[in-house]
Formats: C-alpha cells, structure tokens, sequence
DNA sequence: TGGCCCGATAAGGCATCGATTATGTACCGT
DNA sequence: ACGGTACATAATCGATGCCTTATCGGGCCA
C-alpha cells in the first residue's frame, strides 16, 4: 500500500472514474487501474465497483476513503513542516485533560507564546489521562498537563505540581440532595468518560452507577444542567466561581468531597526534555500562569482562538 | 517517502538508537540507516542528529515526528477498517456545524442509531461552513447539517430545509445594552471563527470588530459569562430557553436580531447518495428528530459519548 | 594512543512499484 | 446484433525500495 496507489483510489472514488482520474494524474488509463486492482488485491475487496453514472464505493471502500485522503494529505504535510522548521519558531506541544482545555489551556497558551516572543510557539490538544504518559515519552507531546503520572514509565517522566485546587460537587440552590451520592442524578463532562481522570474518580468512589450519569460535551453544558435542576455536577471550585457567586450553583457536600487535588505538569526528565518544556515549566510557576489558572473565563480574540483537539495515540 | 521508511524514523527518534531500532525492527542495522538517510536526502534536513545519551531530534524532525506516526497509525487502520467492512453496518459520517456539535449532534445520532437498529451507524464532526460541501462531494461526509449550501458545487449537491429557528442576542438582566451593539462586548462560541456561520453573519452585519469578540471554547460558556454580564452573546433562542426561563439571560433586541435561520440537510444529489444518508433524511423530516431539535440538554450516557472531533478537509 | 561502540556508506541482489502498449471483456445505446 | 465506451488484464521495462554483508569514520574512555 502506497501513497501514490491511495493517491489513484481516491481520485476515482472522488470522481467517478478510472480514466478521469488517470487523466487527472497525467498518466495512463492502466496505470491507475492497476494502482487500484493492487489495492484490492492487497485489502480483498473491490473498493470501487462499476455503476450506472460512474464508479461507487463498496462499504469496504468507504471506510478506506477518508483514511486514504489523511494519509496522502499527511504526506503532503509532512514536506511542509520540515521545510518549515528550518529557522521557524521552535514548536511546543501541551497534552491537557479535558476541563483544563476546556477553561486554561487557551489563556494559557496565550499568556506563555506572547511572553516568550516570537522564539516559541505553543498549541494544545486533548487527552486521555492514560494516553498522556505515553505521548510524552514518544514525544507526540512535549508537556502534559493533568494529574501525577507514575506508572512503568515513571523513570523517564518528571512530574511537577504546578496548581492546587479542589473538587466539589454543585447542583440546584432549589435542588435537594440527601443521602446516597450514588442515587443521584449526576451530569459530567467528557472527562467523566476518562477512568484516569479526577473528575472520574470522584464518580468511581461514590460508587455512582454508569445509569445515573448523563454525560454533556463539555463542563459549562453539565453544570448549566445542574443549574436547571437536572441533577449534580462535579466541578473544580474555583472554576465554578462565578456561578456560585450568582447562586446559580450551591455546592454539595458528599463522602468524598470536597477534595483537594493538585494539576501537574509532566514532562520528559529534566536531560532529555527540549528547551522549551523546561521555558514552559519555569512560566507555569510564575505568579502569572498562576493568576491565569486560578481566574478562568477570559475569552480569546477570535484570530487567537484555537478549536480544541482531540489528540490520539498514533503508535 | 515510504512508511517503511517512516516506520523506521519513528522507531529511532522514539529509541534514540539505530540499532535498537533495527532490533525491534527484526532487520539489520543498515536497513535502518538506509532508511533514515533515504528521507534525510529527501527532505534536506537531518531529522535526528547523534548526541550525548542517544539520538535527538532536529526541529525539522520533531515536526515530522507526529505526522510520521499518524501516517504509519492510518496505515494499519486503513487495513482494519475494510477488513471490519465486511458485514458490519454500514456507516454514516455527519459533518456539523458547532452549534449542532454541542447540542443536538449528540442526541440526534443516539435517537436515529436507536431507529435504524444494527443497520446503520451514525456519528459526527464538526467543519466549517466552507468546508462543508467539500467534505459531502468529496464523499469524507455523507451528510452536511448546517446552512443550506450554494456554491460552484451546488449542482451535484442538494440541500434539504430541516429545522427552522430564530437567533437572538442575549446578555445578563442586570446589563444595560442600547444603542450601538457595534461598541457592545460580544461574546461567542468557536463558530464566530467560521465566515460562513450564521453567527458570524450576525457579527458582521452588525460591524462588529474583532477586538470586540471574546471567543470560548464553546456556546455554553460565552452564555455563561454573558449572564456574569461580561457582555452579550448570540444564541440560537430555542437552545437558550431555560437559561432565559430561570432570569439568567435576558433577549437583548439588535438592529438584525431576532433572526430567522433555518438548519439545512445537504447531502450528494439523490441518485448518488448512499442509502443511509437517503434514510437520515428521512428521519430528520420526523416528529421525533423535530424533538430531539427543539429540546436539547440532554446529556449521553457515559458509554455511549462522543467527544467532539474537529474534521478538516483532507485533500 | 588504541581499542570500542555506534552510525554512515558501499555494493549487490531480489522484489515491487509505476509506467508503458496491447489486448480482453463487460455494459450500453442505436 | 453491433459498435463504442470504459474498465480489467497481460507483458514488459526501468527505477526504486528494502534487505543483506562488508567496510569506513567519528566520538568516548581506559
């Protein structure tokens, strides 16, 4: 399976036609069809099949589509950033969990890139807590920001605290919630599907059955829930500030919460780690980043604003 | 640029070793040098440079690094996915615009993968505006929720009218917002980036300037901090209806708002749609799709959440 | 300085890619 | 039925991929 036989299927899946597409590469009619009786050979299965008004894809086909068109694209990409880095910023890469993403990360970003000038440029994706190890140490990130990493990769990893906060549970003022946690209504983030997450454990140690949680795309959405009543959120405290301030919120005590936790950042170990995850290191502990962390909600100019991503283990 | 080749970079930069990357290669040591120095001529640059304690990687490398592994991950993948084809169900890939993404998205692919039995499997991403009939013609989506389409495209698509809404301005009781909504502190979600949201259209016909506009990462939290009276926000007024219902947020009237929008379908023109895409449409056109639409906050079960994704155009 | 480790390079062999021209075969319309 | 269009296959050929063994070269340490 190569790239220039991908190159063809797409170009026939996409137009409709082997000679189309043969045209479209400048090449010959069977060069491409024999580009594509390869990859059928190789995946045994047609991928594209004769119709009436041109050439359909087969389930097989579709699926192979779209992960054609990345890799070919990637290919592409992967010419331009190397000839971008010659003399272009060095690059960082942040590992977040989800609820950092969702409130610090951007600001975050923001504060580190402008106060570091033009020398380093820093941009963030989401991870699973389980993930994070593993792509700092394959160096699909430079830092990971979340909870304490420890397992068999420990030796190669440097974990630093960089900000204590705490977990409590919020709901409705007008809600009432007595008795067993576990049989409550309870409304997560994302973060709730992510078994190493705080948030997660919070869920775990109440013995909270999957049944009961409903899980929304992000924390604002959960507690806006839990502000109507639909049941209890979890919540970093001080990112839930402002709601609890406008008595939207009222936190609610459990068996496990409040609970004090503490955001590290984790990097390779202090030799191999690039320079600018130890710049970045030295930021998340100045009175700034942590001004940043602890006050949330500032938005971002609309040509700063970065979609969150969702990273994934490409091993 | 083979993936064996960059199978071979990644072992080394992730190894920081030639030979222990041959090791795990099971070949020898020379294949791998020949490897690396097949894609150091290609690309001009070192890639991974000898030092003190193993290899390390250049700029241009570490660039390459994440771009290498996802295209050798989708090489595997891709092997997978026609393998998995085979007698599974067919699947159907929805392209959303953001707002869809954080409400309805998840609840309208739940209800239909519920009513179509095994048969079909539905999810989504989120895409840009532009890019939306993109995605559709070039089958990497089957179906486009947002903005009917119009285009240089247009004929070989067809955009269907499923939901109609208004869009408002909202903003804290306790603001005070007159005259000029141009000099108004706007807050918003990440579709304010996207040219050919709805939303931005709302910006821009009120001359908004950028330096004005706060972006969040999502919808619900620019309305949070619009009713922490940090500024006004655009909503889809239906999606707000409880946070207007509980007094957090309060209709703020502008010289285009309220606006009548109205959510379309677009998928390939009928005779080329796949059939799944034929039955979503259906679908959308019933009561229940209609409900799911006008009452949104419901969250998802843990199991069955679907972090958002943001999907771009690999061309 | 002399070994030693490790990576780079050279040379050779086999397989595959990617292209060509020529030919076979299925579908469609008059 | 027949011709035309379009895809599939065959035969061929040069270039490249990818692996091997053998050799060279450059730091590091005793």
């Amino acid at each position: 399976m190569t790239l220039t036989q991908l190159s063809a299927f797409i170009l026939v899946a996409r137009l409709g036609s082997v000679t189309a597409a043969a045209k479209a590469l400048g090449v010959s009619e069977p060069a491409v069809s024999q580009a594509l009786s390869a990859l059928r050979h190789q995946h045994d299965d047609k991928l594209v099949i004769r119709s009436a008004g041109g050439m359909t894809l087969t389930p097989g086909g579709s699926r192979l589509l779209p992960i054609a068109s990345q890799m070919v694209a990637l290919g592409a990409e992967a010419d331009a950033a190397v000839r971008a880095a010659q003399g272009a910023a060095e690059q960082l890469r942040l590992a977040v969990t989800d609820v950092i993403a969702e409130f610090v990360a951007n600001p975050l970003v923001e504060a580190f890139n402008k106060r570091s000038g033009e020398s380093i440029e820093a941009s963030s994706g989401v991870a699973a807590t389980k993930e994070m190890p593993v792509l700092v140490a394959n160096r699909l990130a430079d830092v990971a920001l979340g909870p304490q990493m420890s397992g068999d990769t420990a030796h190669e990893l440097s974990s630093d605290p960089i900000f204590r906060c705490r977990l409590v549970a919020v709901g409705s003022p007008r809600g009432r919630y007595r008795g067993r946690a576990a049989g409550w209504p309870w409304l997560a983030g994302p973060s709730a599907t992510d078994p190493g997450s705080e948030t997660r454990k919070v869920l775990d140690k109440l013995r909270v059955p999957d049944s009961a949680i409903q899980v929304f795309p992000n924390q604002t959405a959960a507690w806006a829930a839990a502000a109507g009543g639909a049941g209890v959120a979890v919540a970093v405290e001080h990112l839930v500030a402002s709601q609890l301030q406008r008595h939207e919120l009222v936190v609610v005590p459990t068996q496990v919460t409040p609970m004090a936790i503490c955001w590290h950042a984790t990097t390779l170990s202090r030799d191999r780690r690039p320079a600018g995850a130890g710049s970045l290191l030295h930021f998340l502990a100045t009175p700034q980043a942590m001004r940043v962390m602890r006050s949330p909600g500032a938005g971002v100019p609309p040509a700063r604003f970065r979609p969150p991503v969702y990273v994934t283990i490409w091993s």
